[in-house]
RNA sequence: GCCCUUGUGGUGGAAUGGUAGACGCGACGGACUCAAAAUCCGUUUCCGAGAGGAGUGGGGGUUCAAGUCCCUCCAAGGGCACCA
């Protein structure tokens, strides 16, 4: 027998051909003529185009869609084998089934490849696509290909354009002006990932902060709606609940004003409005600090050249490079104080200060150092007085000092107030109801709501993206394209020789007469971030070729997405936009389920083991050999040292290709490996050797079936031989399905090699009765249908083996019969004191009494019970037995 | 700094508060073979010859019974990060 050469690490991973003179064909299964044969068929039978069917129940699932980079990875191999199991698995269950696919076809690496390889964006996309699909194509996915589209397809992007301007009628959006992070070489706005060091990742000049118009959704109109409806996604993880509910960031406090004066003790005009929740400690506030942004500043500043410099030394250290520094507190005096609400004679100094935000709260508050480290940092540095006002119960209010350490308790009954005249002795909740009891009475303050979530800036400087549409027009200001002049489609004919975006420097494009006034007028060239893309996909999957945006009857039939799989990276942005969209096209009528996602799982990473070179390169796993012990390159023979497993990465080239794999492999054995052992939502390391074992276990199967389907045929029975087999398939058929409702595709994996193990031994009882023949001929067929949504392609050439004529994919998911399901006996274990002595075989449900009986007879429990005394007998039917022995 | 998650054999991992280690990988032994590969049959938590004992990151607790619940510490991973 030819053995089948299985090494993608030498890099041929190719198996060599099946000598024709040998009876091979039954022997081996061959995946590589089998794969594309059922491939073929399920595309030309349209077994996966899906049409809405009001008689029967659907189930919508969906991957998070690729962004086509090029090459489909591992990563992705994971993701997609995932849903097709569940698409397969609920097709067989009588459901009619979506499970389309698409790209996200916008963004930067498609720009980035123009600038390096001087492709166009667009070409490269579509060339990277048709490669895609055809890697995709190759995993023998159930996908209704049908509805395919990119979302750098006109046909797509005119809806968005379409609906943008209907959530501009519904008050969604706003234009406004806010700082970014400006590349003064590149002449382009970057993310805040982009800014490293506070330079330019591509060009490394100094990255400047600018003020620009930018187009925004208003998601924090949705704040507390987004917050609250969490609540209800109880398919969601719990991590990615909570943290949505971070990033939302509610924080419930009090707004009050202080009475600020000179410092001649002169009161002036405005006062000074902060935002705290811990509005108890307003006895130990010691002073005020503003936004170096804040109008007050920015007021005082015009005649303080001092405190102007100050706010551009903020200015200029930005964002990003802040959280590496660890910025120094730094604060400027103003000269004005404020008057403390409560206490006449005490009056705090008012700073600019680097660590208060503009864009939260009020801008300003009111520091009190002994109950945050933020304030007494800057406390000690510029010599305020702390004054601590909160305690641990019990300790004494003279003498508790606090220096460098802030005393932070803040909720529950263990803290009480001091040094706080009429909250003396109240709990922190209670003294900040009576200081906003107190402060409502006084006309000063109310209790506010914040939340840490910012509206959602849509504005991009870049080229290959949906074009935002809206024309800039001198006397009639901001113009939306009438929708009937949409597309505004991206133009092709755009260079990329000149840094910024290529749509300003186009000759023609941007001039356009104002649909308004017929004057000359711009286009705007900014165009849509691309989270819009991907925040609607799931809805036009539903009705791809409509005319509108999403047909209602496809929407109200098929949303929300039943069951949603991706990377848990996209926990926040694009799962709480999406959540936002949904809500915006209820309000503009495009659908109507503010939830789109009503399941979600997040899977984990593929990694791999990590190999260097001694001149410090990192090796491709398939250019890594394994010799004598040790880890050598395959070329050149010199030694690897082995880091550590990683996800894969082109940057650690710890890659292995899927091509490679389902070459060498087949795509049964590429799914099942990433099925099996590890749990979904945890990262799975690719490994040649468990890759292999998933191969050998294909050609398990194959034996296995090629065997049973030559047993003669007969009816399997309720007794006699083959019970207990029948007993473990039906066994499975109840548990498989049960894991594949709750995605636990590892389980569902054992539990078949369960079954398939239990299969062997009967497969070689020599003169086999009738009835073990139809039990194994049973269980043959009841392993091949349970694993058909995992291998199948496989699936269906063991089917049509044993001699099915209707394939797999239009077969239904078998059902387990009650009574096999069922056991008559059980294994009881047997304690004492808690611990297991021995084990007894009866029959199940046991009368009480008899089972002590029983019990008491074994010897082991004679030996451990001799002069003792029995207390207690505990019973757990049909499991356990605990007795309670003591010695008097 | 705050919040969250996870710690189980050589390894990936099973286990509604009820027999810890299912199933896979690896390893070891055997059968088949001139031999190897493939395949098949065993063994494989640790200590102990055995009876037996110990054991789910460490320590404590609740319970007849704890991998599972509670407290605490340690380690790894993730999220947020001047959010007042």
């Amino acid at each position: 027998m030819p053995r089948l050469q299985l090494n993608s690490r030498t890099g041929t991973g190719v198996a060599t051909d099946f000598p024709k003179d040998l009876h091979v064909a039954l022997e081996r299964y061959n995946h590589r003529e089998t794969e594309p044969k059922w491939q073929s068929f399920w595309t030309d039978g349209k077994c996966f185009e899906a049409k809405e069917d009001f008689s029967r129940p659907k189930y919508y699932v969906l991957e998070m869609f690729p962004y086509p980079s090029g090459r489909i990875h591992m990563g992705h191999v994971r993701n997609y084998t995932m849903g097709d199991v569940i698409a397969r698995f609920r097709r067989a269950c009588g459901y009619n089934v979506l499970h389309p696919m698409g790209w996200d076809a916008f963004g930067m690496p498609a720009e980035n490849a123009a600038i390096e390889r001087g492709v166009h964006p667009k070409g490269w996309t579509y060339d990277n696509i048709a490669t895609m699909r055809g890697q995709l194509k190759s995993m023998g996915l159930a996908i209704d290909w049908s509805r395919e589209f990119a979302t750098c397809d006109p046909s797509y992007y005119r809806h968005e354009q379409a609906m943008f301007l209907d959530f501009i009628t519904a008050g969604l959006v706003e234009r406004r002006v806010s700082l970014v992070n400006w590349d003064p070489v590149d002449q382009t706005v970057l993310a805040n990932e982009q800014v490293i060091d506070g330079k330019g990742w591509r060009s490394g000049a100094a990255v400047e902060k600018r003020e620009l118009a930018q187009w925004f959704l208003k998601i924090t109109d949705y704040a507390q709606e987004l917050l609250d409806a969490l609540t209800g996604l109880d398919k969601w993880p719990d991590k990615v609940r909570l943290m949505q509910k971070n990033w939302i960031g509610r924080s419930e406090g009090l707004t009050f004003t202080f009475e600020l004066e000179d410092a001649n003790g002169k009161k002036l005009d405005e006062g000074l409005t902060v935002y705290t929740t811990r509005h108890d400690t307003i006895f130990g506030a010691s002073f005020c600090a503003v936004s170096a942004d804040h109008p007050l500043a920015k007021k005082l500043a015009l005649h303080d050249p001092l405190l102007e410099a100050f706010r551009k030394d903020v200015a200029a250290l930005g964002t990003s490079e802040e959280n590496i520094e660890r910025a120094e507190k730094k604060g400027f005096p103003l000269h004005v104080f404020a008057r403390h609400p409560f206490r006449k004679d005490v009056k705090l100094p008012v700073f600019a200060a680097n660590f208060v935000l503009m864009g939260y709260g009020e801008g300003a508050l009111f520091g009190c150092p002994a109950h945050d480290q933020r304030d007494i940092d800057f406390a000690n540095k510029y010599h305020l007085p702390i004054l601590p006002v909160v305690a641990p119960r019990g300790s004494n209010a003279n003498t508790f000092q606090i220096t460098t350490e802030p005393y932070v308790e803040k909720d529950g009954d263990n803290a009480v107030l001091i040094n706080s005249e009429f909250l003396d002795g109240l709990s922190v909740s209670e003294a900040k109801v009576e200081v906003a009891r107190r402060f409502e009475k006084m006309g000063i303050g109310k209790r506010t709501v914040n939340f840490r979530l910012r509206d959602w800036g849509v504005s991009r400087q870049r080229y290959w993206g949906c074009p935002i549409p809206v024309i800039h027009c001198k006397s009639c200001g901001i113009v939306p394209v009438p929708k009937s002049q949409l597309p505004v489609v991206l133009p092709e004919d755009v260079t990329f020789d000149k840094p910024g975006n290529p749509l300003v420097h186009h000759p023609t494009w941007k001039h356009v007469t104002c649909p308004a006034c017929n004057e000359k007028a711009e286009r705007e060239t900014d165009t849509f971030d691309t989270f819009i893309d991907s925040s609607w996909y799931y809805a036009r999957f539903t009705s791809p070729h409509d005319a509108e945006a999403v047909d209602p009857v496809a929407a109200k039939y098929w949303l929300p997405v039943d069951q949603y799989i991706g990377g848990v990276e996209h926990a926040i942005l694009h799962l709480l936009y999406s959540r936002f969209y949904a809500r915006a096209m209820t309000k503009t009528h495009h659908a109507n389920a503010d939830e789109p996602f009503a399941s979600l799982f997040t899977q984990g990473m593929v990694i791999h083991e990590t190999f260097k070179a001694v001149n410090g390169e990192w090796v491709l796993p398939s250019d890594a050999l394994h010799k004598d012990g040790a880890w050598v390159h395959a070329n050149t023979g010199e030694p690897l040292t082995v880091g550590g497993v990683e996800k894969m990465s082109k940057s650690k080239r710890n890659v292995v290709d899927p091509d490679t794999i389902i070459a060498s492999y087949g795509a049964d054995t590429a799914r099942w490996f990433m099925l099996s052992d590890t749990p979904p939502e945890r990262d799975i390391e690719w490994t040649e050797a468990g890759a292999e074992g998933s191969w050998r276990f294909t050609q398990r199967i194959w034996r296995i079936v090629n065997e049973i389907a030559e047993l003669p045929k007969s009816a399997a029975t309720l007794h006699g031989n083959g019970l207990t087999l029948r007993r473990l398939t039906h066994r499975s058929m109840a548990a498989i399905t049960e894991d594949l409702n709750n995605l636990r595709f590892n389980r569902a994996i054992s539990r078949i090699y369960e079954l398939s193990n239990a299969i062997g031994p009967n497969l070689s009882v020599v003169d086999k009765p009738p009835d073990l023949s139809g039990a194994l001929r049973e269980a043959g067929e009841t392993l091949v249908l349970l694993m058909a949504p995992m291998m199948p392609h496989l699936a269906e050439e063991c089917w049509k083996l044993l001699g099915h004529t209707e394939a797999v994919v239009n077969t239904p998911w078998p059902r387990a019969i009650a009574e096999l399901v069922a056991v008559d006996e059980v294994t009881i274990a047997v304690q004492v004191n808690g611990k297991r002595r021995d084990e007894i075989l009866l029959p199940k449900a046991m009368d009480r009494g008899m089972l002590e009986a029983r019990v008491f007879e074994l010897e082991s429990v004679k030996r451990m019970t001799e002069g003792k005394i029995i207390k207690k007998i505990i019973v757990v039917p049909d499991r356990i037995i605990n007795l309670v022995v003591t010695d008097q």
